[in-house]
DNA sequence: ATCCTCCCCTAC
DNA sequence: TAAGGTAGGGGAGGAT
């Protein structure tokens, strides 16, 4: 300890105290597969991947069974097969899911309003206030999971620390069906033994980046500088820099609001006319206009996504003055974007619509504009 | 200075 | 080897 004048305990002690939050990052065990194993029980103690066994699909989710011979989300179904050939393929149930999640996320309310949910099955909780008092983050977190597989029969994993970066990586220290914590005080020396490749956020473009500096793990990236990183990383460096001491001062941010809704396609065999394509194009845009339609988002940017033969991804994009009133001006749009990518060398694997640039209210009539602009 | 377009990276 | 669907953030370069 740096020695302090007793006037600096006085004003900084309680202060300090104070302001260490206590963060809890709760994530459901194999989710999807977990709840099919749930409601199946011929499925249980077996290896089952959710997702379509199609030529071209990937897992979704695979039980723990399915992961002792290798198959992980994002795995082609086509090898996850080859690799594990009992390895039963389940079509998922988003309506299920989505009704478990807003049980647990009924539970994480008996405790504490600061909930972040990063997806269905996983959210970060602020519980440094909580509605029962409870000093101890570890006591919320047990019985948080507790909770969760009364409610719901699934096992949950938890990782508890002052801040997100901490919780989220503690969640996975003691998975399946555990908690772990990282103190303030063991904080900085957990991510100096950590390799970068496993930080939250830093995937393998980075990690590659940060090998070719000299920087595999967080000890690497803490002897480096701010200007350093900076000048490789732009704002990103800056993050680095506080995650390799362990501090990270993001808040908990409930209701968060959407940015864009999206839909997309792979087909069986690769599209290589234009007629085909602008075919693909409405059923896209029906399902994305429907979604923001039931949650009254109204777009006024379009994106077109094709993802060629050779897996290139390119995108078309057009924004309006206002949003887009109804499906057909969105297809046309769309339709005006793809054209030009006509004739096309490569056949196409994958056609995507999304909205965004969301308005708080419906586009006006034409003579409304209008007004406006005389 | 801000918006727009396009691309890259990441996560789940 | 075979590589889905959905979403968010950052950055470069150009337009307004």
């Amino acid at each position: 300890m740096q020695p302090i004048t007793s006037s600096e305990i006085e004003a900084q002690k309680p202060d300090r105290e104070d302001r260490v939050r206590r963060i809890i990052h709760v994530d459901m065990d194999a989710f999807y597969a977990s709840v099919e194993q749930r409601d199946n029980p011929e499925l249980r103690g077996k290896p089952v991947a959710v997702g379509g066994a199609a030529a071209r699909g990937v897992v979704a989710a695979a039980s723990y069974e399915a992961r002792a011979f290798g198959v992980r989300s994002a795995l082609p179904s086509i090898t996850a097969k080859r690799r594990c050939p009992d390895l039963i393929f389940v079509p998922p149930r988003f309506d299920v899911y989505r009704a478990v999640s807003s049980q647990i996320h009924a539970i994480f309310a008996e405790y504490t309003d600061l909930i972040e949910p990063l997806s269905l099955d996983e959210a970060y909780l602020d519980v440094t206030d909580n509605k029962h008092g409870i000093a101890i983050a570890t006591e919320i977190a047990t019985r948080i999971r507790g909770r969760i597989k009364d409610v719901t029969g699934l096992n949950a994993s938890a990782g508890i620390s002052y801040c997100k970066f901490l919780a989220k990586m503690a969640s996975d220290l003691n998975k399946p069906n555990g908690q772990a914590v990282i103190t303030p005080k063991h904080g900085p020396t957990f991510v100096e033994g950590l390799a970068v490749k496993k930080f939250h956020g830093v995937g393998p473009a980075t990690a590659a980046k940060m090998e070719r500096l000299g920087i595999l793990t967080g000890a690497d990236l803490r002897e480096k500088s701010l200007a350093f990183l900076q000048e490789h990383f732009g704002k990103s460096g800056v993050w680095y820099y506080n995650i390799s001491r362990g501090i990270d001062d993001r808040p908990i941010r409930p209701n968060r609001e959407r940015k864009s809704v999206g839909a997309e396609d792979t087909f069986m065999t690769d599209i290589v006319d234009l007629d085909a394509a602008r075919a693909e194009i409405s059923p896209l845009v029906d399902k994305v206009w429907r979604h923001c339609e039931a949650k009254n988002l109204y777009g006024r940017s379009v994106t077109l996504k094709v993802k060629y033969a050779d897996f290139q991804i390119i995108t078309r994009s057009r924004t309006e003055a206002s949003p887009f009133g109804a499906p057909g001006e969105v297809v046309a749009t769309v339709q005006a974007l793809l054209d030009p990518l006509f004739p096309t060398a490569k056949g196409i694997r994958l056609l995507g619509v999304t909205l965004s640039s969301f308005t708080d209210e419906a586009a006006n009539g034409s003579a409304g504009q209008l007004q406006f602009e005389i």
